[in-house]
DNA sequence: GCACATGTTCTCGG
DNA sequence: CCCGAGAACATGTG
C-alpha cells in the first residue's frame, strides 16, 4: 500500500538508524524468488558497505554505500522496512544487521516488493524509468508533462515514468481537491486547473507525510505505528457516502483496472 | 467458495 | 511511438 508518502515517512524514520553504519551481516529467508539480485550476491557485495545516504524516488527507498554503489528497495503493495526487533514469522525475506548491532528487516508478505543491488557506476532500468518525483515537481514541468497526454488524467497520474510516487489513494484524493473528473483526458484539462492540481497534490502529499502516511490495510510507520492521513481521506474508499462538499453519493467506478472514487457533481 | 486488494510489468490488441 | 485492456505475480481478508 505504500505510497510516496508512506515510503518518505518510512525514509525519515530510518534514516537516524541507517546513515553512518556499516552493513555486518546480512540474512536471507530461503528459498526466495523476491530478489532482483540473488541472495548470493547481496551477501557477497554488502558487507562492509559504509551507508552514506538514504534517499527516496517516488516510492523507491535508496541506500548509498560510500563506494558508490547503491541499494535499492521498493514495498510493492505489503513490504515493511523496519529497525524494530520483529517476531520471527515466514514473512521476514532480508535482514541487515548494522555495525551499531541494529537490524534493519524487510517484511513483505505478498512478496511484490523488490530488492536490487547497484554496483557503482551501474544504472537501474527501473530507476531510469522514473519521472521527476511528484513531491519536489515544480508546477511548469508538471503541466508540461500532462498537457501532452491524451490518457485519462488519473491513468497518467498513475505512470510513474510521467511522475513518480503517485498512487492509488493520492491520485483520487488529488484530483477530487483539484474538481478535476479522473476519465478526463489530461490534454484537454486547463494550465490553470493543472496548476491547481500541481498544488493539490503537493499539499495532500506533505499532508500525508506529516500524517504518518495512510494505513489501510497493511501499513506500518517502521516504529510499528499506524499512519493517521486515511482520517483525512474525502473520497478514497467511501462509495456511497456523502460527498463532503455537495452532499451527493460519491461514485466508484474500475479505471486502468484501478478502483476509482469520485464526485460526479463536484469533478468535471 | 467468491470478490477484492494500495504496485509493477508484460503481452496483445488497435 | 502512443494508448488501453487484461493478465500475471503471491497471499491475505471479509
Amino acid at each position: 500500500l505504500p505510497e510516496l508518502p508512506e515510503v518518505e515517512v518510512v525514509r525519515r524514520q530510518l534514516e537516524p538508524t541507517w546513515v553512518g553504519q556499516t552493513i555486518a551481516e546480512v540474512w536471507t529467508a530461503s528459498p526466495s524468488y523476491f530478489f532482483l539480485t540473488s541472495p548470493r550476491i547481496l551477501k557477497r557485495r554488502l558487507p562492509g558497505q559504509l551507508t552514506v545516504a538514504l534517499e527516496r524516488h517516488g516510492k523507491y527507498i535508496l541506500a548509498r554505500f560510500d563506494g558508490g554503489s547503491r541499494l535499492l528497495c521498493h514495498l510493492g503493495m505489503t513490504g515493511q522496512l523496519t529497525a524494530r526487533a520483529l517476531a520471527p514469522d515466514p514473512h521476514v525475506h532480508l535482514r541487515l544487521t548494522l555495525s551499531s548491532g541494529e537490524q534493519i528487516s524487510f517484511r513483505d508478505v505478498r512478496k511484490f516488493g523488490k530488492v536490487e543491488f547497484i554496483s557503482e557506476g551501474s544504472s537501474s532500468p527501473r530507476l531510469d524509468k522514473l519521472g521527476p518525483d511528484a513531491l519536489t515537481i515544480d508546477a511548469d514541468t508538471f503541466t508540461a508533462r500532462l498537457q501532452s497526454r491524451s490518457l485519462a488524467i488519473k491513468t497518467a497520474l498513475l505512470n510513474q515514468s510521467i511522475l513518480a510516487g503517485v498512487g492509488n489513494i493520492y491520485a483520487d484524493e488529488a484530483l477530487f481537491a483539484s474538481g478535476i473528473v479522473p476519465t478526463r483526458p489530461a490534454r484537454t484539462i486547463s494550465r490553470a486547473k493543472l496548476e491547481r492540481l500541481h498544488s493539490e497534490l503537493n499539499r495532500i502529499l506533505t499532508a500525508s507525510i506529516q500524517g504518518g502516511g495512510s494505513t489501510i490495510n497493511d501499513y506500518l510507520k517502521p516504529d510499528g505505528a499506524l499512519g493517521g492521513y486515511q482520517d483525512w481521506h474525502q473520497v478514497y474508499g467511501k462509495r456511497g457516502e456523502a460527498c463532503p462538499l455537495c452532499g451527493r453519493s460519491l461514485r466508484h467506478r474500475v479505471l486502468g483496472g484501478r478502483s476509482t472514487h469520485y464526485c460526479s457533481h463536484c469533478q468535471r
